[in-house]
DNA sequence: CTCCTTAATAGTCACATTGACTATAAAGGC
DNA sequence: GCCTTTATAGTCAATGTGACTATTAAGGAG
């Protein structure tokens, strides 16, 4: 059952299940971690900050923070992500921060007992952060080339790019990582970032197309220049949330 | 980042982020919460344990308990599924918790602060719990004859229903519901139930047959009596765990 | 022992989706 | 104008799936 008798004050003797020593007890800490996503020239990036402190001085970690004491985790990543991330306001207002898992290794800070509840965020290009609550700076960094993060955000940011990989087949997820206005064809590069492959081009127009509510045209000017080549239509992101049937990545590989 | 300087004692003094009142910290206590579905009589049924104190005292709620100072979550749950469910230790062993999601409304336990991480966890048919560690009694509910649970254990049942419903559709994990060795009227059933839905038997056989990995046909006595009619082969757990391509639920309804 | 019922298994056929291609259209740069 | 580039249109075969029909192998009733 949850939560049988918990001490109401750190002195208090709560009543304890069989082979449970009270002196053990400690509290725990709870956090958010963000592993924030986004598509940048053709490649995965991530958002990191940089330690001020040890442990870990200098290492770049994921943003996120406590848990304040009147607050979901879920209102705890929102909170967390304006205030490290320096993103707009209105950008970040538009993101619905999904949890991924909660990473509760006791030995996952050198500290003492922190338990860490980890979400996603996906957000299109444009924004440069710049760092912001006790964060010393903020940026995007590329997926591969990340170095050794701060305690365990290595396999958060490994956990999160395999959950979004596999929400890209079955869900509209995709829009989420394109700015409002959008044409196929950058729609497709998020698809060919994340799983890591080369789609064909009709094949995958007509598939997206054909998704009742994954993308409605924009009816306006009908063209867009992204340098040379035939302007393309834009759409924006339609009412769909679920893909079916899904769009299944070739190969049918998961990648590890 | 995670944790930035916690309080190493109740009185310590941490350094905080801007608009954090350090009056405010209480310790959070952390727990792991169990629903553990099982497939009987062609119906669903999840494990409840019924709670001995307040709050909710005599109301039936998930099985679980406190994580302790030395384990990670996926551990205390492993635990808790042994002390509170009295299901054999050979059952236990077998049994690989899933992590649903971390609940942490700060509301949902009156006493204190509480996050709990759920997990799900599928079982065959077979054992009848009889209640051990500190829950006075644990039994087999039908999923849609519940009443209202603890806290807000109703809907963490929901998540894990959706949750599990969804995951039948592209892993192998239906198998889990069945004992070792079983028909392929069976691994029906358990579509069906949880699905809540009837499928054509000889479509059903014909996916679960070509789907490699998903079965593999057991060769000794190749057939065994249900009752009455032709004795169905039987197969065990094939070595895949993913379906390319998924067996997709009808309609694409996602049973809310 | 024969017929009837029940359930498993085998097989068929049309249709929808997809992967691999080919062809055409509309821009910019010389 | 011609070439390059990118978007868009369309074709065709392979595959997977839904809806069926047929056959096989039991147990039970008479």
């Amino acid at each position: 059952m949850t939560s049988p008798q918990p001490p109401r004050r750190p002195s208090g003797q709560p009543r304890v299940p069989e082979n449970y020593d009270p002196a053990d007890f400690v509290p725990f800490a709870v956090t958010v971690d963000l592993a924030v996503f986004t598509v940048r020239e053709s490649r995965l990036h991530v958002l990191l900050v940089e330690r001020g402190e040890e442990p870990y001085l200098g290492h770049w970690a994921l943003p996120g923070g406590f848990v304040r004491p009147r607050e979901s985790a879920g209102q705890a990543a929102r909170r967390e992500l304006a205030e490290e991330t320096g993103l707009s306001p209105d950008t970040v207002a538009g993101l619905r921060p999904e949890q991924l898992r909660t990473y509760s290794d006791p030995d996952r800070d050198p500290r003492m007992r922190v338990v860490s509840v980890a979400y996603t965020a996906l957000v299109p290009d444009l924004p440069e952060p710049r760092g912001g609550g006790d964060a010393a700076q903020a940026r995007w960094t590329p997926y591969d080339e990340l170095g050794r993060l701060a305690f365990d955000h290595g396999r958060i940011l490994a956990d999160g790019r395999r959950r979004i990989g596999a929400k890209l087949e079955y869900t509209c997820l995709a829009t989420a990582f394109c700015p409002p206005e959008f044409t196929l064809g950058e729609l497709q590069q998020v698809y060919e970032t994340v799983w890591g492959v080369v789609l064909d081009r009709p094949n995958f127009r007509r598939k997206v197309l054909t998704s009742p509510g994954f993308v409605e045209p924009v009816e306006g000017p009908p063209r867009r220049t992204g340098g040379r080549g035939k302007p393309a239509a834009l759409y924006r992101a339609g009412a769909a949330t679920a893909l079916h049937p899904p769009l299944l990545r070739p190969e049918g590989r998961t990648t590890p």
